[in-house]
DNA sequence: AAATAAATTTAGACAAAGCTAAAAAAATAA
DNA sequence: TTATTTTTTTAGCTTTGTCTAAATTTATTT
């Protein structure tokens, strides 16, 4: 496995996270992703293309080889693994973890992360709920719902959160939710596409439309 | 606290550690230790000098300055934890930490290092045993003696290591030797100034010159 | 089907960090 | 004290990754 440099990492990643959504990724959607300019990005889709990491021809849009897909599942591991050892292992809170991963996922050594792994129990989901690429790449296709697809009276379990700012955490924690809490859908007002929620004996809450677009659940 | 470039904390990480030696450095021993070319030093001397880290005068030889200092003295911690966290929570062996220890010292996260300390318990030498910096930049200075100039019937505890190959762990390994053994000088020869040593209750090993002027002892 | 707007690429510059080869300064030897 | 050698610096070039401004291509409106 060849290396990669710092810059072409952050670019397969956030190419990797975009083509999951949309299936193939523009230029200007990229360098929003990156926060730089889509001049930049068309110098980096030329270098990526050269490596065989991207298929890409000019206006065209781009996507990710077999190869350069391989490369993105190893970044998104240390990624999320680091992730993993800083919540539970350090005591970061939960809106901390994502800016600091996002050096250490350069931190390019094969054995620290398979040890790290080891160290951890082979976690398979992330603070967020985002599953971990195995040694192997193998990451499990978790099929969650967004929590404002669900109807009245169905039950779930939180697994996902979209949104990771502080912002979030903290009405997140206000109103007593975790990956993990299990909850179940009481009533859906046309309104203002807001939900009422109970999650075990609490009473129940209200969940507006906005925040139940950033969360997602298994079905139960 | 400004944030340096990886090859900035390098250079001096690499000073401070040359320093400490002869008290000022010169152009071509800094080459030599960060394998590059005495004309990259030059240029990377005089941006150290702009930014107020270095003494330094065109080809007078130069050290760090108070500021320097400091910057070093972070580096060296977050190195020293990092390896203490591989070798003691990973289980690497003594001589593979070095190498990823010189890649993750460069996550400058403050937090991150300052919840590393707490959670490895604030040890206070490495694997190696050197000295790690605390959270205010405060080192250890422990002063050591070479195993080399000890006479017969003196008893020391093994407190440093200064050549960090493989090959060193072999033999240290094969003669029982590590951090913290507590061993006694039997007899010395003149004829190859090698020395014979008991450690507990093991047979009485030999010890080379070459081999004892690598180890460094408290005596007791 | 033009005309206009938006997206993308190209051209040309720049900063960081490295290199080689040549020049200059300092140290050492004759 | 010269002459020679060693050390250090300077000059000029290269690569990586970024930028702005201008050109080009594609998409959207009239
Ligand atoms: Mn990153
Ligand atoms: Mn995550
Ligand atoms: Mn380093
Ligand atoms: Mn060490």
């Amino acid at each position: 496995m060849l290396n990669y440099s710092v810059s072409e990492e952050n670019y397969i990643k956030a190419i990797f996270h975009l083509q999951e959504q949309a299936g193939t990724v523009t230029t200007n959607e990229l360098a929003g992703e990156l926060s730089t300019k889509p001049a930049s990005v068309t110098d980096m889709l030329k270098k990526l293309k050269a490596k065989k990491l991207l298929h890409y021809q000019p206006y065209q849009g781009f996507r990710l080889s077999a190869d350069g897909n391989k490369v993105a599942l190893g970044v998104v591991r240390r990624h999320r693994l680091w992730e993993y050892f800083l919540s539970v292992k350090l005591k970061f809170s939960w809106d901390e973890i994502h800016e600091v991963a996002e050096d250490l996922e350069h931190v390019s050594s094969k054995k620290l992360i398979d040890k790290l792994d080891e160290f951890l129990g082979f976690p398979r989901f992330d603070p967020h709920g985002d599953p971990i690429p195995d040694i192997n790449g193998n990451i499990i296709a978790s099929k969650t719902i967004c929590l404002q697809e669900l109807t009245p009276d169905t039950r779930a379990i939180v697994s996902n959160i979209k949104d990771q700012s502080t912002q979030m955490l903290e009405v997140l924690q206000h109103k007593s939710i975790g990956i993990g809490t299990r909850l179940e859908i009481r009533r859906k007002f046309e309104y203002d596409k807001s939900m009422e929620v109970k999650i075990g004996r609490l009473p129940v809450i209200t969940i507006s439309e906005h925040l139940a677009k950033n969360i997602f659940v298994q079905a139960i």
